[in-house]
DNA sequence: GATGAATGAGAGTTCATTCAT
DNA sequence: TATGAATGAACTCTCATTCAT
């Protein structure tokens, strides 16, 4: 089994290199990121981190794992029975703001994975986002009561223009503070005024 | 005058260094990319992208400047007149596809420059997308007759989407096809979907 | 503590890597001296050199610092209660002699030093020469009997003369011959005959 | 012919190559002497410089003997009849001054070759420095009167001691000003100072 | 004869990875 | 199992010298 020597670590020294890693990838990127800071961080030696991880791809390769146990433990959080879109994704956004509070390097490294170029591990990241997204989406729009939504535009179409609302907009903020932790309460308030538009105008006028 | 050296070789020879050098760091982003590829690829000695371009972070600026050249080509071929956003919009997302199927690796250039994370060219990028984005904004949106928009929704929000809708499916079209040649008519038509769905929710209803 | 890589070295290995940085910057000047040279002499990787010194500058800085020792092994071992200044000289120039035929590359490279142009280094090359000299004068003209000198001479001046003749003749004793191995007890005479000089016109009458 | 190249050159080129050379070595030295600074300042081409001197060490060579032209006049305008050491040494001195003031950068240049390291032209700047030095003790201590001079010391030793004090103390005065500009009166004056001590000492009292 | 663009070996430095202990 | 010293390929950049024009 792969990362196997690392799982037998005693859980207080896993935390200790985990967080090491997330913070040193998630400040200066794949490249430029250094071994040696994270073994320094952690306080262990260089030869048992490649013992551990084979390699500085593979240690990044388990941090990208890592952080899916994260994400999954939002979607576990979630009320699935919502039938309102807009009333959902506002519900989901919450609990990604609670689950940060628990592991704050965890979104930082995800927001960093985010714009990492590195070619040796795009694709990966690339794959990750692609199963996170469509995973949330087929989850996310399950138990949907779509005749809320006008019947003169393709609902197909129309969740996607939501859909790359949100993500733009989340985007958007990323851009704008330097980690989550900046993010507040106003930022929900603009997200509503959002969700506001896209009900009054995608909605049939009696469901607003 | 600045990059004088480079700009006096022969066009065929400064093709083939541009082209070299987008590739690269298009392919790498900054920090990875090999000024060592970029002489191998675009057949030149070592000495010779010193001597044009001083450093790498030259070179790198100069490429920049380079690709402002190119997007400020779709500015001057679009009918700034037009007063439907809609109508505009997708007069200028033709004259992009135009100008991409000339000039690929300046917009996948650009597209990783957006993504930059390396500090010595980070600024100049944010520099010139507020340019970039400042001077389309304005022009984009000047003579635009705002009163067809709906009035129980903000108007610059309802930009937002628009805009973000626009892009992400350019984005999406293009990881579904290898190059924008590919593109057919069919792309153009969903695109007008896309638009008549906006058009029909976000404009009052006698303007549709 | 810095250096302590290098400390923790085998003292073969510190030697050879001592001996060939020595030689290769009294043969080549500190911007001319190629640290691949020393390498290669030395028999160690390049990562290695740059792991115990960090660059280039660092190492000539510990070179400094290690010649400043072997200077200090000749202040140890001389008697510095003697009161003729030309007994005390010829002292402290015997123990110079036996000194250097431990440490030639030592010399060597502290006499390429004083000549060292390389702004980088030059500033701690010139602090280090002043607290050596300072040093040396203080230990050198202390318990002095200057009594014993003419009275119609200035005797500051007097000594310079001493100085400069004593470093004169020892340089032109180094350029006559390859080593100081070669160095015999008519060299010796020769300089007691300098001193003897200096002795019978410095000093008064009744000192001689 | 050597050099014959550039000695068909039009005088006032000629100046301004010789200027702008000995100025790039004497500030940067030999290693650090850019050939792209001379050529600027001497408004010729790279390509010149090169047919004219074959390299960078045939320039600074051809320097070196330009400079050896300038010693000679100071050699040309001395009194070589005057019969007492000292007012000999003096007057020397004194046309040192004098030409100095009419070809300053010449002698800088010679300053800065004294304290250069660069193995490639290090010996001919020793040889040069040789003869140049054979040369002026030859013609110096021709029509001495050596009666003048205690009768109980070697004559030949006095002289060493004479000429190292003399050569060292010019060598002290060189390090302690930036350049020969900044010598003045009172620096004659010490030399006197150390003459007359000297003079006291290795005279015969009744010649004083 | 004059030009200056092109060359490429060599510079100092970095750092993921290895392996003897 | 844990260690960390050793490695060396690859990095960006320099500059004296060449040679086609």
């Amino acid at each position: 089994m792969i990362y196997s020597k690392f799982y037998s670590l005693e859980p207080e020294k896993r935390e200790r290199i985990i967080n090491a890693a997330l913070k040193e990838f998630a400040q200066s990127g794949y490249e430029k990121a250094s071994t040696n800071n994270i073994i320094k961080e952690a306080e262990i030696s260089k030869g048992s981190l490649f013992n551990y991880f084979n390699s500085k791809k593979g240690l990044y390769l388990f941090l990208l794992d890592y952080v899916v146990e994260v994400i999954n433990k939002i979607y576990d959080e979630v009320d699935w029975n919502e039938t309102d879109i807009f009333k959902k994704m506002k519900a989901i956004g919450l609990v990604k703001f609670k689950i940060y509070k628990k592991f704050p390097q965890a979104f930082n490294f995800l927001k960093s994975a985010t714009h990492e170029n590195a070619a040796e591990v795009k694709s990966e990241i690339n794959k990750l986002y692609k199963d996170l997204i469509a995973n949330g989406l087929e989850r996310g729009y399950k138990n949907i009561d779509w005749t809320k939504f006008r019947e003169d535009i393709d609902i197909e179409k129309t969740i996607n223009i939501i859909n790359w609302t949100i993500l733009s907009f989340a985007e958007q903020q990323r851009d704008k503070v330097n980690s989550f932790e900046d993010i507040g309460m106003e930022v929900l308030d603009e997200w509503d005024e959002y969700f506001n538009i896209m009900k009054r105008c995608f909605y049939k006028e009696e469901e607003q």
